[in-house]
DNA sequence: GAGAAGTTGAGGAGTTACCTCCACTTAGTT
DNA sequence: AACTAAGTGGAGGTAACTCCTCAACTTCTC
């Protein structure tokens, strides 16, 4: 049976609020704060998405299929190179704007993400190739480093971005030059693996307090 | 009065135990769990060091010292590149190491670890400027990118440590490989000012729940 | 207008951290 | 050995958060 009209209005507000809740205060945001902003009664939440992930599903999804279309744009780039930068850029700018979408990005390795996960990856590892062939990506700096320069730069934006909007280009800037291949650069350690990868992104995200049992 | 024998014994096991629990946990551990680490009671933690930061000065006025040290060596490098890049790797390393540090370190600007902060800022300002003037660094980053890059990369090496120790050193390594002065770089925004690294450093350390009033 | 569907928000329950207090123990002194 | 001032321990009070439920109430829909 469908949602009473009244109920439709307000399962919108809901997601449409928890969206705004996200975006400042990331996953770490409670229902009962997206309630508040939503002006409707906690109990009204917790009715439409018992627990926090069915809201932020309902709330992100969307959002990482555009990351993975951004992706794919990427790889039609004029070059390599330029596809590469340019989704750095992108994503993280959307990323810094947006707490939430950074957290779920970073989640993409769990099982409700998986899906965006899995479709990203490829793509990811196409434009690091390319750029690898194209001689302007340095060897020594792989496809598992994506994620966690990712990290390492939007982590700073949150911290950055309430006193100086963009400051955190600037070191994102920094990163890029410093992947650029050139005959001089300094040697990279081991790659990180897949499980390392999987573990620093968990890291990054705040503890989903799990459900009352 | 001098303390009593047993309660200076008492005094020193609380300080190095409160080194061992920051050193993992950074300033968020509590005294109870500093007094459990010590073996004593939380009584006589509350006695000896009536609030947190009065404990924290103990256990890491020393330690900053040796960071200042630091510095002053970098000075005496064979070129400033290799004192910058040096003084950034051991520093580094200290910080992945210990989170009490970092946390330390980036409570600089602050009223308790005020005086480190003002010996250590004409150093850096110092290493900076040599390193520009040797045609190294690049001109457009400046001294107070200093701190947010290393709470940038010390940041990800708290997540890191755990599972793959020294992985932060590779992406610190790229942002060396970064800041090196090329033609073809690119070009930085407006460098933050004093301010705003405040902010973040800030921002990048724990919120003490102030004392009782 | 009957009844199903939906809403509300105070409040119980759990968790974590801070810090005090006082009965008890111990070091040092006479 | 007895005394006393200094020191100790840790249970438990206070507070701040968050999670989530439920019973009285409101609103839709037919």
């Amino acid at each position: 049976m469908p949602l009473r009209r009244d109920a439709q209005r307000n399962r919108e507000r809901i997601v449409e609020a928890a969206g705004e809740v996200f975006a400042t205060r990331g996953f770490a945001a409670t229902l009962d704060d997206v309630a508040h902003h939503a002006g409707v009664g906690v109990g009204t939440v917790y009715r439409r998405f018992p627990t926090k992930e069915e809201l932020i599903d309902a709330v992100f999804t969307d959002r990482l299929e555009a990351l993975v279309t951004l992706a794919e744009e990427a790889l039609t780039a004029p070059s390599a190179w330029a596809g590469l930068t340019g989704f750095l850029r992108t994503s993280a700018r959307w990323h810094a704007a947006d707490r939430g979408l950074r957290d779920a990005a970073l989640s993409m390795g769990e099982q409700h993400f998986k899906q965006a996960g899995e479709q990203i990856v490829p793509l990811l590892e196409q434009l690091m190739e390319r750029a690898h062939a194209e001689g302007t990506l340095r060897l020594d700096a792989g496809f598992h480093d994506f994620p966690i320069i990712m990290a390492m730069v939007t982590e700073m934006a949150q911290h950055s971005e309430g006193c100086r909007p963009g400051l955190y280009e600037r070191y994102l800037e920094l990163v890029i030059d410093g992947l650029r291949a050139r005959p001089d650069n300094g040697v990279l350690g081991a790659e990180p693996t897949d499980t390392d990868v999987q573990a620093v992104m968990r890291g990054c995200v705040p503890p989903m307090r799990s459900s009352r049992s």
